[in-house]
DNA sequence: CACAGGATCCACT
DNA sequence: GTGGATCCTGTGA
């Protein structure tokens, strides 16, 4: 069951927590690519220091946060790297879910290829924000594309809802948030290997 | 227009 | 454990 408009309507620190364990899907041309959402980080614009919509701001970039849930906000840091949010909430409100952490289900051979690594390890393929990225073949021409209404790129519901186990904790690489940084709005599966460290 | 710096990853020591 | 890659974005002149 693909997730729907409503359910990005949520709040940011709600859709976090709830998108563990849900299916992130990309058709590619020549294969379909499934992965397992594992690790997620929120992002409150409108008080939240670690954000780049902190106290509203809009700028070219942020723009994409303040429509309503169910887009995909995409930018590249370190002039390396795209890092795939989904923007939630409603219109206007700055809201975003950072997937940093996927375990392939299907595909891993697409996978592969896209990533290009020495490393046989299969964790190394998907376990942070860039690397999944790459793995999906997710660039910033994605900006903006729509979850709820595309076919290329989408989350849906697991079948089976599997038992595990939630932990909160810190966010990463945001020192430079004061106060927030030290939120708990980084959320996790309990003994995933894909989970990055 | 010029510049500083970032929600990271990989190779190497 | 550490450093370098590398380019887009926001800011200020």
């Amino acid at each position: 069951m693909k997730l729907g408009y409503n359910f990005y309507q949520q709040d940011a620190l709600t859709v976090a927590k709830e998108l563990l364990g849900t299916l992130l899907v990309r058709e590619l041309e020549e294969e379909k690519i499934v992965c397992k959402i594992v690790e997620t980080e929120a992002y409150l614009g409108a008080e939240d220091k670690g954000c780049h919509a902190y106290q509203n701001k809009r700028t070219d970039r942020t723009e994409v946060m303040f429509n309503s849930g169910g887009c995909v906000y995409i930018y590249l840091i370190y002039g390396i790297h795209n890092l795939l949010n989904v923007v939630v909430n409603s219109k206007n409100v700055p809201e975003a879910v950072l997937i940093r952490a996927v375990e392939p289900i299907r595909g891993i051979e697409m996978i592969k290829k896209n990533r290009n690594i020495k490393s046989d390890k299969r964790e190394n393929l998907t376990n942070g924000p860039g690397k999944l990225s790459q793995a999906l073949d997710i660039d910033r021409g994605l900006n903006g594309y729509n979850l709820v209404t595309g076919d290329k790129l989408y989350i849906e519901q697991e079948e089976t809802e599997e038992n595990y186990e939630l932990v909160c904790s810190k966010r990463i690489n945001i020192d430079y948030a004061e106060e927030y940084k030290d939120k708990l709005w980084r959320f996790y599966i309990k003994n995933n290997s894909f989970v990055s460290a």
